[in-house]
DNA sequence: TATTGTTATACTCTATAACTATA
DNA sequence: TATAGTTATAGAGTATAACAATA
């Protein structure tokens, strides 16, 4: 008796994925992806942190951060700075070009949201929100952190 | 003020990836993949469909449909018929291990629901499931249809 | 010897374009 | 000439493992 009534998982799936997909589309017009937005919100909010710190926080190896930050120094919107103390490792900052791409992804972001829950008045996303917080602390997801750093696993039934 | 406060498009696209990274993770003891998984539902659906339909409906290039019904046929889960009448063209159809692996992936995808949404109650889950079908239906989403067919967007912010 | 970060390499996923066979 | 499907190829994205510099 295969289904096509709505099951809540496979929907949170589709619509999430939906979500990111029109979240990608509108932060590339600041010639950045959404992995870079994660990362630029880290250091934007732990300023002088490290890319050991940045890739266990996420959740990846720290080659994968070399290369992110890589594109993203290149873009010049992040700062390597030696520390002083122990030159093995950097303490990474945002320029200020990379403050102001911070503060138009945040405009962009609420666009995002009014565009992707125009279904819903006020009292009826507050509700989502709340259901949604429950479900991510519930299954241990960290604030802010995006599993889609984690790899693999893409379409689904 | 870019903010840790929880933001509902974002909750919906981290929760939404979770969700599809434990189900992933579920039917893989099937050896089966989300995107067979998503592949087999179709043809069970409509037995008989062919390559191009799919690839429409997914809104994927038809070669790759070839790879992924490469992969179920060489498993022995879905059968290409050559159709008489027009000998271009393939009918796709479920073999009858192909139909007990979807009645398999049913049984977990039960159990992979109640784990993720262990948080709330069943009246919660109901409204859940309420708001996330406005959503979906106010965006367009094809029913079944996840987007991670189509493409590269993945981490985000 | 341990730690931070880097490079070299390989693997997976997916699309593009050229191709075959039918029609 | 048009359509269904296939193959060959290339490009992203990511991980593994070996490596260099510093501690």
């Amino acid at each position: 008796m295969p289904s096509i009534q709505p099951r809540p998982a496979f929907l949170l799936a589709q619509v999430g994925a939906h979500a990111a997909r029109r979240f990608a589309e509108r932060v590339a017009v600041l010639g950045v992806a959404p992995s870079d937005v994660g990362v630029l919100r880290m250091i934007l909010t732990t300023p002088g942190r490290s890319q050991q710190s940045l890739a266990e926080e996420l959740g990846v190896v720290p080659s994968r951060v070399v290369t992110l930050l890589d594109a993203l120094e290149g873009k010049g919107l992040v700062e390597r700075r030696r520390n002083p103390a122990d030159r093995r490792n950097y303490a990474l900052h945002l320029t200020e070009e990379g403050a102001r791409v911070m503060a138009a992804v945040w405009e962009l972001g609420a666009a995002h949201e009014d565009e992707l829950l125009a279904a819903l008045d006020a009292g009826q996303r507050a509700h989502l929100t709340a259901l949604l917080e429950a479900v991510a602390v519930h299954q241990g997801l960290t604030a802010g952190v995006h599993p889609g750093y984690q790899g693999p696993p893409r379409a689904g039934g």
